[in-house]
DNA sequence: AATGAATGAGTATTCATTCAT
DNA sequence: CATGAATGAATACTCATTCAT
């Protein structure tokens, strides 16, 4: 199996490193090998081409941040603290990894129709567990029955989304851990007060 | 004024088109030149080069877009019929040109960092407009006082830039104007049922 | 009509002279632009590929050869005259061209299966002339009647291109058009005596 | 010896085979060390370079086909049975290995003209065949004696090889050897009628 | 103002060959 | 003897931009 060899890991973590620091476009196979120490060809014995690079690197790193999240929330009780558990650990692996979030937040959407199928294909995997949150939430009667549920997993993923893009754009400058509580709160709650 | 001549929106309306049908990557000048009936270097008389078509035609149809929204919400009483009429009128606009939709959704996001903060500052005209309205709620009592204003712009931005994105990509195949009330609702009242 | 700008021959025959300078692998595109006195994309404004170029250049040139063989031999009258017309024909002109007769015989030859086709398909011209004497020297009664046509063609195209070719790989060092008689004496009456 | 192990000619008898069915510029050492059951390493034990591969492969099977000629020839009694006999078993061979054929008579061909050299050495063998049966002819009053010998040596080889190839780029459809003494009776009688 | 022919920088990928095991 | 993972040189083609007319 490839992807247990060290140097498809190498190469991996070579590619994030690139594409964090000189952009998806300025991102060349050359650059990667360099960052990598192998041969330029030596990529191609690991990876079908370029966009399977990228496709492989959005796996490999999603697949556990994925994983670190679903082993977290499991743990917790109630869907309304595993919603709490989710949006922190999510906001906790990329605060730990400053090159990872550049790379998923911004540089990788600029990549075409086809790898970004790919990549939608991956998230399924966690859109899949923010659905059984979800679930269990109106199971407990924590959440509202009546709850669209594309349109949940919408504004919960598209908040955090665009939470996380905001301040990786801001240069990371404010801890965005910090941030967790009220997003969860605004999700769960909403903009009114408690007397509406 | 340039802006005014009528090559200059014809090129726009070119390049919304092509870009649309073709993609972000297949999108040359010279095919922009030939969609708007005009030589390549005729585009160079009104854009300084092909980032400038871009945020240009952002500007345009983004400009358009806010100001609709604005017009439209200015007329209602309440915060909570204002945000209602924005997610509506949001979802309306896009709805009606479908072209543009794909531009703004996809194509657009695949352009670099530097054209995207360019795409940012347009717009931050529509984030003040969000803040304004919250800001409105706040006053009348019925939204919480302590919120994160910048999380809330996030949360409703998030919400429904990820909820018209997920149409386009399901090829625009459902009505996304009939989910506007119940995004509404979700951002208003969260997932929490009435009891919590 | 492409063919008649100034550009497109000159990249011909540049396109000649690098090949036989060079051999046809050591041929890149960007040599043949600097020989033309263009750039490398001016290329491609004249010819669809790399390919395009040498299938273009054997058309060009293979067509002024056959239009002057077939000039020459239609003003002889018998077949026997239009033969060796044509034989001498063949031999001076390549004797006049060094670069050409390079190409032509050796490293043409080396280009792919696709390209030989199609370098066959303008050959089928030549073919079509030598049918035509031999037919009129059958009906002369100066040939022999129940001849094969393709095997007679294979005999006269094989014995002029192999002599040729031998001339070219001994790098030319005799004059070729000598030996105009003596081929033609070879095919018409073969290796037997008068007596046989 | 080198050439006496069983992995040498299992080398170059996978060769003919990826050659034949791929063409000359896709048959890559790797695959030849495939099909040959070996590592890619192990061919550099045996052969210097990939050029080595086409110069032996050519060597060995040329060798036997000359020698075949050889023995085939000097039990016939008469220059002009020998003649024939020489086309009979060169089209015979051919004709029973049809991917020697197609090596032979195209894809060998695409090589640079480095290989052609050495190829044409190996060649040097069958032209002396072919020099001594005209030799042998004159002697015995059966053929002029004021042939040149090069060129009588281009017509035959020229005619053969002109026939052999047309015959493979037709696929091989027809009985080449049904050929033969037509070829035969070309080159020793010419076009002209007996009258003549 | 408008044209469009010409420019030329930039890059993913293949594959013959090597050499440590 | 044999292996096969690793190497790295080499090249056609695109397309945003210019500028003479």
């Amino acid at each position: 199996m490839k992807k247990n060899k060290p140097k498809y890991k190498q190469i991996i973590d070579a590619a994030v490193q690139v594409i964090a620091e000189n952009g998806y476009h300025a991102s060349q196979v050359s650059k990667i090998a360099k960052k990598a120490g192998v041969a330029d060809g030596t990529i191609y014995l690991y990876f079908k081409n370029k966009e399977d690079i990228l496709v492989s690197l959005f796996q490999e790193k999603m697949g556990q941040f994925i994983d670190k999240i679903e082993h977290e929330t499991t743990s917790r009780q109630t869907a309304e603290e595993k919603l709490l558990t989710l949006i922190e650990t999510h906001f906790e692996q990329l605060a730990a990894d400053h090159h990872l979030a550049i790379v998923t937040q911004l540089e990788l959407r600029q990549s075409n129709k086809d790898l970004r199928q790919k990549i939608n294909h991956v998230l399924k995997g966690y859109l899949d567990i923010i659905d059984q949150i979800v679930d269990e939430g109106v199971e407990e009667k924590l959440f509202r029955e009546n709850l669209d549920r594309r349109l949940v997993r919408q504004m919960i993923f598209g908040t955090m989304d665009e939470t996380v893009t905001n301040w990786v754009m801001k240069d990371q400058r404010y801890n965005i851990v910090d941030q967790a509580k009220e997003v969860h709160s605004l999700i769960v709650h909403g903009l009114a007060g408690p007397h509406q």
